[in-house]
DNA sequence: TTAATACTAAACACATTGTTCGGTTTTATT
DNA sequence: AATAAAACCGAACAATGTGTTTAGTATTAA
C-alpha cells in the first residue's frame, strides 16, 4: 500500500477516534474529522465510502486485532498459564488493562455500545472455541445458544462496569468477577 | 390536555414506531415522520424539540408504564404469586409476552440496544427494590453495584435472546432459563 | 525520467434541519 | 351562538451536512 494512503488511513483514523472521546458517533461530522485530519474532502471519500463505512472498517481492524492476538498467544510462551480453562478471560482483561490497540479508547467513548456490540460478537468465537468442559457447569436443560449469549454479554458487562469504575480493579480482580457470577 | 394535542402526538408516536420496524433511528428523518403522521412540519416542532427528544419522551412514557404496571400490579390480586421473591421477573416476561405497551415493537427493532438501554434503567430501580433475600446469594465479596449490574444486564440479555428466537419459549421457561444462569 | 496514483481546493447539487409567518380550524368559555 | 385562545397548516427560509465532480499539484514506484 502506497505510504500516501497509510498516513491518510491513520490520520482519519487517530482523528475518528479522538472525536469519539467527546461526542457520539451520529454528532459527528465528515467535516469535523477531515479538519482535524487535516485532509482533503475528496480524498476522504476516496478511502470511505461514507462515515458507517468508516466506523464499521475501524471496528474490524482493531478488534480482530485483539482477539487474533489473544487467539495466536496461546501457542507463545506467557506468564500466565495458557492452558488453563478460564484464562482466556483474564487474557483480555489484561489486554485491556495495557490499552492494546487502544481499544479502551472506543470502549470508554459515550456511547460505547456501539463497540460493545462489536466486542460481543468477537467474543462469540472465543466462547464457541473453548473447550467443553471449561464452559461453567449449568447442565440444566438450557439451550447452548442462551448460555454462549449470557457468558459473552456477562463479560461486556463485565467489561462496561469495569470501565465506568475507572479501571479500579486489577485485571485479576475483575476476572474473579466474572467468573464468580457465570460460574454456578 | 387539547385533544388535538394528544391525536396529534399520537400520531407522531404511531408514525415514528412504524418506521423504527423497518430502519434504524439515525435513518428516519422527521420528513417521513411528518409525512406518515399527516401532520405539518411546524407542528412537529412545536410538540418535540428535535428527533432525540422525540425518541426520549417515547421511551420514558413506554418504559415507565410498564415499570409503573409492574410495581403497581403487586398491590393487587393476580393469577401468579406476587409476593414470591422472584416472580417479579416472571411479571415482566409476561407482560413482555402479552406486548403490554406495544413495548415489544421497540425492543424488536433492529438496532434495538438503543431501547434495550432504556429498558436496563428502568430494571435497576425494580431491583434495587427487591427485597434482599431476593437477590441470589453471592457472598463473596463481590461489589453490590457489580452485581445489580450484572442481573440487570442478564435480564435484557435474556430479553434480547428471547425476541431473536421469536419469543418460542412460554414466560415461564423463559423465566426458568433466566433464574438459571443468574442464582448460584 | 516517466507514468501512475494519491492528493488538494473549490464548487456543486442535493437533502435535512429547525424557524418563521400569515392564515385557517378547532376547542373551551361565556 | 359568539368569542378568544390555542393548535394547526403550508410554504418559504437560512443554515448545515452529504457526497460528487473538476482541474490541477505533489508523491511514489518503476
Amino acid at each position: 500500500m502506497d505510504r500516501r494512503q497509510r498516513k491518510t488511513r491513520n490520520a482519519i483514523f487517530e482523528a475518528f477516534t479522538e472525536l469519539l472521546k467527546s461526542k457520539s458517533f451520529d454528532k459527528i461530522t465528515v467535516g469535523e474529522i477531515i479538519e482535524k485530519a487535516d485532509i482533503g474532502r475528496a480524498t476522504f471519500y476516496a478511502h470511505f465510502e461514507t462515515k458507517d463505512f468508516l466506523l464499521k472498517e475501524l471496528c474490524d481492524e482493531l478488534f480482530c486485532h485483539v482477539f487474533d492476538a489473544v487467539k495466536g498467544e496461546t501457542h507463545h510462551s506467557h506468564i500466565f498459564d495458557c492452558s488453563a480453562p478460564d484464562s482466556v478471560y483474564l487474557h483480555l482483561f489484561e489486554h485491556l488493562y495495557k490499552n492494546d490497540n487502544r481499544i479502551l479508547d472506543l470502549l470508554s467513548c459515550p456511547n460505547n455500545d456501539l463497540f460493545l456490540r462489536y466486542f460481543k460478537s468477537g467474543l462469540f468465537r472465543v466462547i464457541e472455541s473453548q473447550p467443553q468442559d471449561s464452559q461453567p457447569c449449568k447442565p440444566k436443560n438450557i439451550p447452548h445458544s442462551f448460555l454462549v449469549n449470557h457468558i459473552a454479554s456477562s463479560f461486556v458487562e463485565t467489561v462496561h462496569w469495569w470501565i465506568d469504575n475507572d479501571l479500579k480493579e486489577a485485571p485479576e480482580e475483575i476476572n474473579r468477577y466474572f467468573l464468580e457470577v457465570i460460574n454456578s
